[in-house]
DNA sequence: AATGAATGAGAGTTCATTCAT
DNA sequence: CATGAATGAACTCTCATTCAT
């Protein structure tokens, strides 16, 4: 194993560790000590590797969100149907918050009060995400599959409605599997742009 | 002027202190102190009226929360058209939000993630709100007007939804008008339900 | 009843909570709202009668110092045998210890660290109560009674072990009734002048 | 010099200091900061050695009574005379004592009004040293070289004795020596188990 | 690379004391 | 006389960050 790979390890670690500890703390009740104890480290190990507390707060939180984007983005390109890559999208996103409970955590209740250093990002991310989804729905005006809406308050409100059933699953446990929010919630999505 | 009103407005500006603060800077952020100088008091005297600052964030919370739903409530029954009472509340919240910005964002960004022990308080709330939609949705449903949905996952991603289009002008400060998004969203919402 | 009597009882009053919250929580631990609260005044009303916590504290201490100082002389003075006039005074002390067990511990536990303000005072008294077991001894030897001693070493000494002995009931509750253990103390005491 | 042994002259340091400072301000007096002033150090290298002021404290206190306790025992297994046995006691404690003033003053006067918190802790040192005179004299009175008496009362009341010479000491100085009170305390003890 | 001792700037909270009413 | 609101200094404890080793 090279010299890069043991540090990426180390890093790898550090962040798995920072990730368990601030959703399960939030941001400010993490302790660095915290994140080194649990990634087995020294709280030097972790200044190493990281400039400071925020820097690691901010990776993962631009892991999650390239994660969930990637996945999206991708599952909307192999779905042909034009009519059903929202669909395709919806689910996929479903399916990565709930393979991913702690990182669902950390990006949908622990980043939002986390402090004003971090409502700029939080800002960019909900922007791409929005963004996404108001893109696809001025495609399908555009192809003239839908009738004509306000595609940018779709887009934020179908943003805010998912991400709300996805906190809800998170802080609650309900429904037991996330996946099963999926129908009820792709019918609701549809119906809200006139699509049957 | 009574005793009691001098002690009220001590309070009340205690209060409007703590919320400037806040909403401001996040819970954490936000130092007793600050909230001590800017209600032009000692920290002493805001301990003498609050037991702790906890409890100065949760009156707060309490208060945004009542309003809202009170006058979502109110709007609802004044509005005698079963189709439109939806739409009364939908309009009659985002009034209140947009007359009460930092509120709002105490309400919808800073009480997220202001540690674990507000967690439970906001999904009080959530579930009042949500719990509100489902219930005026299961009505719609047994009188016939809508067909038979997910009234309960219907209710968590309005609530979501309606959020944050709020969210998102209280960061962004867009639309400049938070009223303007009213047609929009409330389109939006009635089709998600098959209502036109 | 006129002024200086309900004036009287409020300074009662207060003096009596006081005594109960500081042999319940130790001087510093005790708070003048504790003692407001207890004897049913405001904070204001003890301070009008009292102008600091540490006075109120130096007279409940003044207050048990004489009431044991002049039942122990009383005692003596009425004790027309010589021999017995330790005893008596020993008896008497004890059973005033027995009555009064807040007293008693605030006299032999929290009087102690209570902090340097206080050394002087409690030195006055043990000061005074070894002088007077000392001044007796003094008058036995004088007399032929007993062996010429080191009577000062010898008040200090007992003055500590009756000391003890009602410190360890006040805490412990040990023995039952503090009395019992009279006899045992006597003629240890006895003995240790060469009475017998 | 290795690290262990720098961490333990800090740690050294601190408890050296803080025996000062509580031995001259009292236990609530005593600030951590001043602890750490007089250590030389900061206030958070003291929190980074022990978790609060309490455990100082304590660990002075243990560091006490086991140096008393262990000097005693030392002392009476090495005296052959059983009659002499608790006369050496009494002069290795009054050399231990006076060797070490503060801590006397801490162990003897700070310790009993230091808080409720305290009084068990005080409570186990008193049993432990009464407990060892007591047992001492049951053999004594076992092997028939003193007459029956009550141990248990003499045990305590010793202890006290004993205390209350040394602080007087440690308040006012007097006598100059400690160890000067030894024979007629000595004395005085001898003869109240009916010992000449 | 990694450690962990050390720093120091706060943070929340308490409370003796004052004083206008 | 009495009240209780207000003050402000002090206190314990926390923690991100630094740095010698």
């Amino acid at each position: 194993m090279s010299m890069s790979d043991k540090s990426q390890n180390r890093i790898e670690r550090i962040l798995d560790a920072a990730l368990q500890v601030f959703s399960d703390k939030g941001y400010k009740d993490a302790a660095v000590d915290d994140i080194a104890t649990v990634s087995d480290t020294s709280k030097g190990g972790v200044y190493f590797h990281f400039p400071n507390k925020k820097t690691i707060f901010l990776s993962l939180l631009d892991k999650m969100a390239d994660l969930l984007y990637s996945r999206a983005e991708e599952a909307m390109a192999k779905e042909p149907d034009m009519r059903r890559k929202g669909d395709a999208a919806l689910l996929v996103m479903l399916r990565t918050f709930a393979k991913h409970r702690a990182m669902s955590k950390l990006f949908l209740v622990e980043a939002l009060g986390a402090g004003r250093e971090f409502n700029d990002k939080m800002l960019d991310i909900n922007f791409r995400f929005a963004g996404l989804i108001t893109r696809h729905l001025n495609e399908l005006v555009a192809l003239g599959m839908i009738e004509p809406i306000d595609t940018e308050i779709a887009g934020v409100a179908w943003f805010g409605g998912v991400n709300e059933i996805v906190r809800r699953w998170v802080l609650t446990g309900k429904p037991e599997k996330l996946e099963d929010a999926y129908p009820a919630l792709r019918d609701l999505l549809r119906r809200s742009i006139g699509q049957f």
